[in-house]
DNA sequence: GTCTATACTGAGATAGAC
DNA sequence: GTCTATCTCAGTATAGAC
């Protein structure tokens, strides 16, 4: 990879992350890396497909972690159906290592999530893994109505993405904290896991399988 | 209030639903509305102000009504600590009921919160009163570590945004539903209620209360 | 008080020389 | 591969008509 393709990717993502992506111009990266305003243009095509790929680096790793833990349990579990836990313990774990050891990165992600990048992006790089684990929660609580067990995985989506990026929004001291990066450390991991756990062990809500569709 | 900011603030209000902030320039708004493009600066000042009266029109009724519901459950109660689903339900109802009236508006927000827009808007639309919810739930949870407490409300606050805007971005037909704006309906709204109550009833999972905090 | 016309600055994108 | 120059369009600011 050129020296100037490989500065911009590090400047755009340190950028990105501090100020998110809207908000960080061409010519602010650019002006970082000491490369010319076109080469972007030369190297990505656009800023989103810039974006596109340093989302790309990052997932592939974690997506590898998150289907070999995966498969690990499957081969030990053989044909019994798995426990809820220790699916989104495979699933969680490899985004929270990853959150720990390139902290910058993590929030670059958590960013762009929260900035509404889907699903463009987060959609392309980390739904076909997301589906694997789908399957396995299905089996995990197949006396779930479909509908609402297609729920609960939109409402798991939504605290795990809002976890990686905020942190007590609503707490003592939100305000002092307001637009602090939270770091998605192992600990609030497994707050997360057993809160998520409970929630989709709980008894169905919906009475009817037939219940109408909402969209 | 006069005509032409009447106009204003419909036209922003379906374009930002329909796509999103960012992506609306004014000068789209301006040429659906009739009206001259330095009107808008006139009448709000800053596309930003515009969108924080579009928020602020909506956010004030919804919690007029959460307030109202969540005294009432506390007059009921007295002295004793509320249980957690009706906690949750007073202050999600209010919101859903909006979202089922008035689809656009509600889809507007989801929007708006989707994009990251807090939390210079929603914080201030809603935090004064979700204060109060969660100084409830608090009491409703007592036994939970106050740290793992709040990174539940955290939990619970990322899966409610996200169940406003998107709906089942993991499931069967995720495809053909991309860029679909979820209803947030009663059903719906139900199986939210059912979820994150039994998350919050979970058992505590740190140990000790002396955690070192995450940020 | 309201609104219009117009100009200013900075953004992302692009064509073509080298 | 890289850079210069330029294009289009965004949000914003201001002067002045009614």
């Amino acid at each position: 990879m050129s020296e100037t393709k490989h500065k911009i990717l590090d400047v755009a993502e340190r950028l990105f992350a501090e100020q998110g992506f809207a908000a960080t111009s061409l010519r602010h990266i650019i002006a970082e890396a000491g490369v010319n305003l076109a080469a972007i243009h030369y190297h990505f095509g656009s800023k989103e497909e810039l974006l596109d790929e340093l989302v790309g680096r990052l997932a592939g790793p974690v997506n590898v972690e998150r289907i070999a833990r995966l498969e690990r349990l499957e081969a030990e579990a053989g044909e019994a159906p798995l426990a809820v836990e220790p699916i989104l313990d495979a699933f969680i774990r490899p985004g929270a290592e990853m959150a720990c050891k390139h902290p910058e990165s993590s929030r670059m992600l958590g960013r762009m999530y929260a900035e509404g990048l889907m699903p463009t992006l987060v959609d392309r790089h980390f739904k076909p893994t997301g589906k694997r684990f789908v399957a396995a929660l299905r089996r995990a609580v197949p006396d779930i109505p479909e509908q609402e067990f297609l729920w609960r995985v939109d409402f798991m989506i939504g605290a795990m993405s809002h976890a990686m990026v905020h942190s007590q929004v609503l707490g003592p001291h939100a305000e002092e904290d307001a637009g602090h990066a939270a770091r998605f450390t192992v600990p609030r991991m497994s707050c997360l896991i057993a809160f998520l756990s409970a929630g989709f062990r709980a008894p169905a809500s919906l009475v009817d399988e037939k219940v109408e569709v909402s969209q």
